[in-house]
DNA sequence: CCGGATTGCATGAAAAGTTATGAATTAGTC
DNA sequence: GACTAATTCATAACTTTTCATGCAATCCGG
């Protein structure tokens, strides 16, 4: 049986009366509508659904992308720095690569002077993979912000990198570096 | 062993020149520090992360909570509606379903109309544990807004609903709806 | 230098998520 | 009304993530 038998009490009515609003987001006036973690996430979600399809496809995964993307940035981090960076907990990150270097994509050495870290480097295939992935991407992007003047998305980046140093400046419990700040 | 033994080759000098620069967050002028999808998915993480383990700690996950918050605001709706609104695909809001249904947090109940759709309903007991969550999260965010004015947190919740409106206008594929928006 | 604390990363076991698919029900068409 | 298509949700099989922990390398106080 697929439900619980008593999941589906007797039929109620014929057919009468609409089926209830199908509509989309959170109600007006709801706690999640106006909660900003709660936007935040759903913008993230929302902005970039458009884009993860292909990018799942040609890289293998949402995480093994964000990993390329920041490595065609920064080549050569160590892997707690690339894991902050690509916002991942150590160990995710860990088998992340873990998957990128079976396929040849990326490259873990050792680091000379401090023999725990370990430095990832971005192969000659991970970079032929990634910069078209990269080029997608901005495509996206110029797509979904169409509608915006440059001004306006300089703003709007503005704004949420202020969000972003302020929560990290918050979440930092180490002495404020200035008060006057 | 624990690394593939020529991971690291033999050290290189005494242990002069600095260590790299441990600075947070992508390179000024690298693609993701100015790439939205980034800093959309940045600004959620670091924002969130500070309520993050408060919440999971007591709700038993972060996907758990998210579902709660969204029955206190509309409960009994259809598994794919509440699985669009926490932003989860739908068989994944069918197991967090069935953990908190294990827990007596929430029911699910046959539609008497529909007979293929169940609407999940939050128990005495999931109120009683979300309702407290909800002020947890409502403080949280007075703290990380504290820096702004009223009009500002306004607009920036604004300017977060718009990215949110106009990145579904451009995912549905549907006729629009009125040409002159 | 020596020993304890710390840092950087990997890894194993357990938990959670994803993909594909199936079953039940309803909708739509002729 | 019967038949096919579409919707709603659950589930099984597989993959990925998480949590805790371990080990090696460095740091640091004496």
């Amino acid at each position: 049986m697929r439900r619980e038998p008593d999941r589906h009490p007797p039929r109620r009515k014929s057919h009468a009366e609409a089926k209830p609003i199908p509509a989309y987001g959170p109600p007006e006036g709801s706690f999640v509508a106006g909660y900003m973690s709660y936007l935040l996430a759903q913008a993230s979600h929302v902005y970039s659904a458009g884009v993860h399809p292909r990018l799942k496809e040609k890289s293998g995964g949402i995480a093994e992308w964000r990993v390329l993307a920041c490595l065609v940035d920064v080549d050569g981090m160590s892997v707690s720095r690339l894991a902050e960076l690509a916002l991942f907990n150590q160990p995710r990150l860990s088998k992340v690569l873990d998957r990128l270097g079976a396929q040849g994509l990326i490259e873990r050495r050792g680091d000379t002077d401090d023999r725990r870290r370990v430095r990832v480097h971005i192969t000659p295939k991970g970079l032929a993979l990634a910069r078209p992935l990269i080029e997608t991407a901005k495509q996206h992007e110029a797509e979904m912000l169409a509608g915006y003047t440059d001004e306006e998305v300089a703003a709007i980046k503005r704004m949420l990198k202020q969000i972003i140093d302020r929560s990290l400046a918050i979440n930092t419990p180490g002495p404020p570096t200035d008060p006057s700040d």
